[in-house]
DNA sequence: TTTCCTGCAAAATGTTTGCAAGGCA
DNA sequence: TGCCTTGCAAACATTTTGCAGGAAA
């Protein structure tokens, strides 16, 4: 876990954005948008709806924490991963608006992948008449930490 | 729509493989079996299972279209295509195993791709320590016809 | 002080489970 | 006949909506 900075940016550096998206959008920075952002900067894959709730401490209401997703997702500082079972995970974005992941089935950490192949899918989908794109991207499989556990 | 035939397989061609891979898995042939693999392999888009309910006209209970989706799924006549939103729209895939779709926000028409880079995602999460792996790659946008309507 | 945000309660969705009766092979 | 499938009912899980009180700016 030494060595030079890898291509995250550190948790302060989201942080810091998120908040001041979240003003520049004319919205309230309160407790519970705080804390949310602060609590998906610190970990170290995407939280579930549930892992937020449990990670508050039960602080905060479901409705509150489905309200605020979506908040942060319009306003850009959080991205939304659909698992194969069609559950949500989020994570706070800093400063790239759009990326995918590999996922551990398992444990559920999560890699960014540096490139997107998106333009490439887009570009044929504009060739056969679609406008207004837009994709998703995933690759699931067990991490080496899960897979060593069988 | 005249031409030559595309890459899609025909629907009796589908139908056909369909049946002979439930029996051939040691499973039954219902009712209800054989006539949401008829409306599947009519439809000219993905269905869910809403669709499925009332294409059928309401005459099997939908923990049923749920169970044979599972088992369509299991033996592999059927792909799933998770949208957006989180729901699932189910596909007779015939004789490919895998592909991936552009599908339209508005009517649900889906078109397959016809290539896959699902090999260069799951070799960077293979050299990235992750084994067993899957992928999902799903288009999204407006058809042509959906465009028109705005 | 005004408008936005939150919590509570309830409802709406979507999916799964258990069990007894029915039907395919 | 025997086991697989189905339907019904109910449970479950997740997400959404309405409204009144509370808190940012």
């Amino acid at each position: 876990m030494l060595g030079i900075m890898s291509a995250e940016e550190s948790e302060d550096v989201r942080v810091a954005i998120s908040k001041k998206r979240i003003s520049d959008s004319g919205l309230r920075m309160t407790a519970a948008r705080r804390q949310l952002i602060e609590i998906l900067a610190e970990s170290e894959r995407p939280l579930s709806v549930d892992d937020l709730s449990q990670r508050s401490k039960g602080k905060f209401d479901l409705v509150t924490i489905y309200r605020n997703l979506e908040v942060f997702r319009e306003v850009g500082i959080v991205e939304v991963i659909l698992l194969e079972n069609g559950r949500n995970l989020f994570v706070l974005t800093g400063e790239h608006d759009h990326s995918h992941h590999i996922v551990c089935r398992h444990c559920l950490k999560t890699e960014r992948i540096e490139f997107c192949m998106g333009g490439e899918l887009e570009r044929y989908a504009s060739s056969r008449g679609f406008s207004n794109l837009s994709h998703t991207i995933e690759v699931f499989g067990e991490c080496p930490e899960c897979e060593a556990k069988h």
